[in-house]
DNA sequence: TTTCCTCTACCTACCGGTAAGTAATCAGCG
DNA sequence: CGCTGATTACTTACCGGTAGGTAGAGGAAA
């Protein structure tokens, strides 16, 4: 049993089917462009069994954006308290979303989707208030560093922090592109490096 | 007249209207979420007339990304070839995409949201294809920043050039959620200084 | 017998696209 | 100059098809 499917768990095994494919195709095609039909049959399932689950296509979304809130914020946060240096957890947290995105690329596809075209669909604000709190835990890390003397004093913890997290979906959105990998945990440090040392060295 | 309706000179009337409410929906909603009635109706015409001009409404959106495409790379290579330091070119490329997308929000909107949505189109590829092209323009910019001895010999011009773009395209897609001006000119200087110093200093 | 799950059959509203027609402009000819 | 036939720039009215969603029945398990 995977990790995903503890979190999915007590859940019917028909829901979960759903669940995954609906990911797959709003992740490929967006929100508007995915019909239940096209849900319904690549499940094979009919339609009214995803509305005995799920209500409505806005459900099927719904719970599928809280889904990977709940999953992606917890690793982070449990990165980020530990007692390593700043630059050190910078990297971890990067290594840990680039292995969720090659872990469950279809799921990762789906949140970046989701990120991406946020302002697009009406019912997400729920959303766009948790992915502040989650932005605000990199300030707070990058904060840190330079507090501690980590980081020299003129660095802007929030410019810095936004180039970080534009970095990282940057790259993770390439990943689940291409077929062949390169999100490896080397590129996680020498991204790290070069925001650290800047393009002079 | 504006530089925009310079490009577009030549063109009726209407049809500039069709163009600029398709890409403000387009922007906003993403292909899929915008009808041909909604065009009709915010461009104050009937249906088929956006059908006499662009044919269906694959050829809207298709015109509209050429003209992005056509707009947005002439400034680029421009600024590529000044006899100035690399640095400072790559500067100057940044602020006039902050100042297009100051200028022309609503087709600016529109571009981004071709880049970087995963609605993912079945009749882009000729876009991907130009718009490599374009990215390739900054590795080769960098790289010979390099050469010049002006980066650092182990500064690496293709991951650098899309930390670059991704940053650029991560603040331009900010600005444009929000209303309040924060795209300056010194901003685009302090992102380069900060990829340039690095987090260190 | 009730509860849960899933189905077939169907709804209304809207989709992209088109057929057919028309008012206005214009070029060329007598 | 006045007439004519073509062209441009649109319109109304409609098409077949598909969207999201639902009513209600059937079957299995308890």
């Amino acid at each position: 049993m995977t990790e995903m499917h503890k979190i999915l768990d007590g859940e019917n095994e028909t829901k979960i089917n759903i669940f995954r494919v609906a990911a797959k195709l709003f992740a490929e095609k967006g929100y508007n462009g995915v019909s239940m039909r096209e849900i319904s049959e690549m499940s094979k399932v009919s339609k009214p069994t995803i509305y005995y689950y799920f209500g409505s296509k806005e459900g099927v979304f719904k719970e599928l954006v809280n889904f990977g809130l709940h999953y992606g914020s917890a690793q982070a946060k449990q990165i980020a308290a530990l007692d390593i240096p700043v630059k050190q957890r910078l990297v971890k947290i990067i290594q840990s979303r680039f292995r969720i995105s090659f872990e469950h690329p279809d799921f990762s596809k789906f949140f970046l989707m989701v990120f991406v075209t946020s302002e697009n669909l009406p019912f997400l604000d729920e959303f766009k208030k948790q992915a502040n709190i989650h932005r605000q835990l990199l300030v707070d890390l990058i904060q840190e560093g330079v507090d501690s003397g980590e980081f020299g004093a003129g660095a802007n913890p929030q410019l810095a922090s936004e180039i970080i997290g534009a970095v990282m979906g940057h790259f993770i959105g390439k990943q689940l592109k291409i077929k062949k990998k390169f999100l490896t945990s080397d590129l996680a440090e020498e991204i790290v490096e070069l925001l650290f040392k800047g393009l002079n060295e």
